[in-house]
DNA sequence: ACCCCGCTGTTATGATGTAACATTGCCGAA
DNA sequence: TTCGGCAATGTTACATCATAACAGCGGGGT
């Protein structure tokens, strides 16, 4: 994995941390992830990234588009699907299903479902990445004699800041 | 648990099963759960109930519109969207998420998330009732510090069925 | 008789997502 | 150099999912 700064990247952090270093250490990882694989993260797909990347908060298509259109007045919703078809399949952003919105991928490049803590009250989402978690979703599937794919794992509650 | 047949109301057993039965046992459970305690299971919630129970698969509610329309032409959409609603709050059905649709629950009148096994060839949909899982599940909120409330959890795949 | 309240009816609109075809710009082949 | 192909983006229109807001109706209690 790329250099990265030690506590970026984690909701948890979002109240404290520098977020401008959070925002480019992940579009320089997605620009390199991109290169690596010679997928074209156009200036429009990182626009578009840099949005959902705003805050940890998952962010939907229309205010996605409603900030696009701030630099980029032809922006209309197909612009923008695009964009976050593009992100979803390199592995740069997940879509929230239980939100219908977007939030940026702090595993880029591992392809992967993602599990997600979502905060009913500040809205702010962690991405975890628990092992023990995804191996009891594959028994789970196994057991069922069901061959999984694609995983959805979303819990709502409250963030260990707003629950005190 | 009231008494009820043993293969019913599992996707898996949807391919053979008498399906009318399982229905019927469906909207037995539902009145008695209702009954007990004291919520108002009317004609128009039952019979959303009985279309949502009609398939083992996931319905939007615009297939539930169009197909209560058939008996009841004042349906729109508040209509439907008030019987799920309330349906989903006596815990009788689930949405999916990741469909943006309605499955009856298997283990109505017991308040849970629900965990879902989804074939994306045929549309079967599982509701699985996994303790591991529900605790692996409990156990990765707690490791982030996290009040876990409502969990979704939808795996899409094949099944046994379609995999053959 | 009257009110309250829950359920349903009704109209309109908001929010999310996609189909289908046009245009642009780059790059490689002839 | 010109042309043809292809990926990205532009553009128009529409499909799908969901809710706000207010009106009407009917049963149960006082």
């Amino acid at each position: 994995m790329a250099a990265r700064g030690a506590a970026h990247n984690t909701a948890q952090a979002h109240q404290t941390h520098n977020h401008r270093e959070c925002i480019d250490d992940a579009l320089k990882r997605a620009r390199e992830i991109c290169a690596g694989r010679g997928a074209q993260l156009t200036p429009l797909r990182e626009k578009v990234l840099q949005i959902v990347w705003r805050s940890h908060k998952p962010v939907g298509a229309y205010d996605v588009l409603d900030e696009l259109a701030r630099s980029h007045k032809a922006a209309r919703p197909p612009t923008v699907y695009r964009a976050l078809d593009f992100l979803m399949s390199e592995g740069l952003i997940h879509k929230i299903e239980s939100l219908n919105a977007y939030l940026g991928c702090v595993e880029a490049g591992a392809p992967h479902s993602g599990q997600f803590l979502i905060c009913r009250q500040c809205g702010a989402t962690e991405e975890i990445v628990d092992a023990k978690l995804e191996t009891a979703l594959d028994q789970a599937a196994k057991r069922a004699h069901f061959a999984g794919e694609r995983k959805v794992v979303e819990i709502s509650g409250l963030c260990a800041r707003c629950a005190a």
